[in-house]
DNA sequence: CGCAATGTTGACAAGAATAGTCGGGTATGA
DNA sequence: TCATACCCGACTATTCTTGTCAACATTGCG
């Protein structure tokens, strides 16, 4: 289990994006300095574009900004939009999976974990990491 | 981000030998009842025996089981033996990756992440799933 | 007006990972 | 010694990931 770059390159992105909020429109060639290939970037922005989280203006001196403020963007929001929806098993969103219906107990196991990991993923918002602070704590060392 | 079939294989498999522990080895065919492949479920079997989840008797009359109680073997123990050690971003395992370092306060997120997911998977045992009680709850309908 | 800077879109492709499949072993109980 | 099992490594078709590319649409500015 892991997630792929899009969701990572897309974190990247908007961190940037959050850190330069109110300085008007970043256009794509900056936000690549973050290290992603533009004409890749291109296309998570235009799917964060899509799911309402930054907005764009077009022709010279456009760019990318945020949407919403930085504390109203979570990391599920980013993860969601350039991953689409996380589905740990396919049972969850297919609802007639169940072949041999006695062991699907499993089933409920899958609905707990993906809801706790939806619920971390937006407890965390972009207002948080600007702040840095620990955002809960599990073990830290 | 989501798990492979070989994580859901691998827990529906050893659920399977849980439900049936202590009724000595079960086959490998009969394992393969859950609707998975014998071929394929074999090898997912054999990462399993390697991270000394289940033991086997070889010849005649053999199979596998649990290698240790239901209530010492978690959810995090067979995705791990399955699926490899889930790493939600090669920012954790990779040390040199943070190319342009003033962003990678990134890496913190995933590593919370990392802990919190791992500290999840490893909160479900094998017993509370036989037990079916609501291993903890965060959005019972 | 016209050009340069910029975002928009969709097609394409190399490489890796997934999900099996297969064939030939080895061990053991009856 | 034979049938029942597990053990292991190679092979493959399909899908997903990670980009790349080309053509187009929109806008600011001189």
């Amino acid at each position: 289990m892991k997630l792929s770059t899009k969701g990572k390159y897309g974190l990247y992105a908007m961190f940037y994006l959050a850190q330069r909020a109110g300085n008007g429109p970043q256009p794509l060639k900056s936000v690549a300095e973050i290290g992603v290939p533009e004409d890749y970037l291109e296309q998570l922005l235009g799917n964060l574009r899509r799911a309402g989280l930054v907005t764009t203006v077009r022709g010279a001196q456009g760019g990318y900004q945020l949407a919403k403020e930085p504390c109203s963007i979570t990391v599920g929001d980013i993860i969601d939009a350039t991953e689409g929806p996380l589905s740990i098993s396919e049972c969850l969103s297919d609802e007639g999976c169940c072949h041999r219906s006695g062991q699907c107990k499993t089933r409920r196991v899958w609905e707990y974990l993906s809801n706790s990991i939806n619920d971390l993923l937006q407890s965390i918002s972009l207002q948080d990491m600007l702040e840095q602070e620990q955002f809960g704590n599990t073990k830290e060392s």
